[in-house]
DNA sequence: GAGTGGTCTAGACCACGAC
DNA sequence: TCGTGGTCTAGACCACTCT
């Protein structure tokens, strides 16, 4: 089972896979089957380097890619541990609300306004990697800062998954979503890809948000990713526009 | 074996300053002090090593710092290269304009609206770090594509910088600003911090993207940065915010 | 074949954090 | 004091690129 092959004369040194390469991988399955929780330490480098037959330095060269990868940390002196997953306000960094105290970030409030089940669209299917037909768990959700609405959300869930939040009592149910969704259901949100547009309130949307119709808003569809990279999570994001500020660096 | 030992009697190890970190930093500076242009190869990494005395791994972590900052760029079997700077199309990035036939990204073509001298604001004084009261160049720009204006900018030179430019006849300038600044004024730009928000044309904005007044726009304000990290343009664009389009990860 | 960056080893010591 | 990750060494061989 162990990857610890015999020495550098028989490798093969496959282009595109060297052996750091191999040991990421081994290491990243060892961490999705569970072996170790998020935010619980993984064997000490040694430990590791002499466990799978290799070099110090070789396995510091895999522990690096899956550092990159998001997926582990290192704490100089403690060790290295497995990535609790992102903080549920990341949603915020688009926006700089008026009104609310800048400078300090507080926590916004989330109030769910309705959860229903659905059958999944095709690309909802699609997205999550289920069967056509399947059903998925649908919430409208308002956030607030200081008691003002700011953004109004549109969630999707895969229910094979998510199936305890179905049958749960939303008033109870955390300000962040996605420690919840670790709490509950076991998913550790890992990765998150943004798509941000420009759009207009419909009616209702805008009535949420207190503003007018056809006021303009910005667009944010997310797609969040497990460990595993796949995508458990479909999210849409509206807010108003004039509220929009992001910062982006090149190189 | 007894080099370890040597070695360390003269390094203080200085908390928060490695030797490869200074290693890192005095390239740098022989970077920006012209040694070798941008484009051009640097030495071998073991001529570097013999050169300075360090182990090959040693100037290995070095120079993975400097391409993390984008000041070099690694090619294997080749060698390592001084970076030739950014595409000066990465404003587009931030759109995706219909009409244009997509999947094919065509270069925009630049027209110069006016061009003139002034003098600097306090904030650009501050942000050049020149004089209060020093000559800076504003230009006025106008980028198409496929004849249909899309972006509308307003772009500020430090003078002493950007001489040869206000110099120069405008309607001979390239389509592409940066590898211009390069050639010309030999100007690298290496890093751009972008600020973006949504706002709204005035009357002689909309008319030059042949939009009405009131139009909803997205705002790009943008801090470019030469090799030494010293701020030498600051940019505005303006676009239609039905055309934005923009697509981010976390983690 | 010569030269470059990329991988790997085996071992030493340093800096940090907790006990 | 001990265990952890971080730095550094000296030397070997591999893979890519050009001539």
């Amino acid at each position: 089972m162990s990857t610890a092959n015999m020495s550098t004369m028989f490798t093969t040194h496959t282009p595109g896979q060297s052996r750091y390469g191999k040991l990421a991988l081994a290491l990243r399955d060892r961490i999705l089957q569970g072996e170790w929780a998020p935010g619980e330490v993984i064997p000490a480098e040694s430990a590791l380097a002499q466990s799978y037959g290799v070099a110090l330095g070789t396995i510091r060269q895999a522990l690096s890619l899956l550092v990159e990868d998001g997926v582990l940390q290192r704490r100089h002196g403690k060790g290295t541990f497995v990535t609790k997953g992102v903080d549920g306000a990341s949603m915020m960094r688009f926006f700089r609300f008026r009104g609310v105290d800048d400078g300090q970030s507080e926590a916004p409030q989330s109030r769910i306004l309705s959860s229903r089940l659905r059958t999944a669209t095709a690309q909802e299917a699609n997205a999550f990697g289920i069967t056509n037909g399947a059903q998925v768990l649908q919430l409208e959700r308002l956030r607030s800062l200081a008691s003002e609405p700011c953004l109004l959300e549109t969630i999707v869930l895969p229910l094979p998954l998510f199936g305890k939040l179905a049958d749960s009592d939303t008033d109870a149910w955390d300000d962040l979503l996605y420690p919840m969704y670790q709490e509950r259901c076991g998913v550790v949100i890992q990765k998150t890809q943004d798509h941000l547009s420009f759009s207009q309130l419909n009616a209702a949307q805008a009535k949420r948000l207190r503003l007018v119709a056809a006021h303009p808003c910005v667009l944010v569809e997310r797609q969040a990713f497990d460990m595993a990279g796949r995508c458990v999570e479909l999210r849409t994001t509206r807010g108003d526009a004039f509220s929009f500020k992001y910062t982006t660096q090149l190189q």
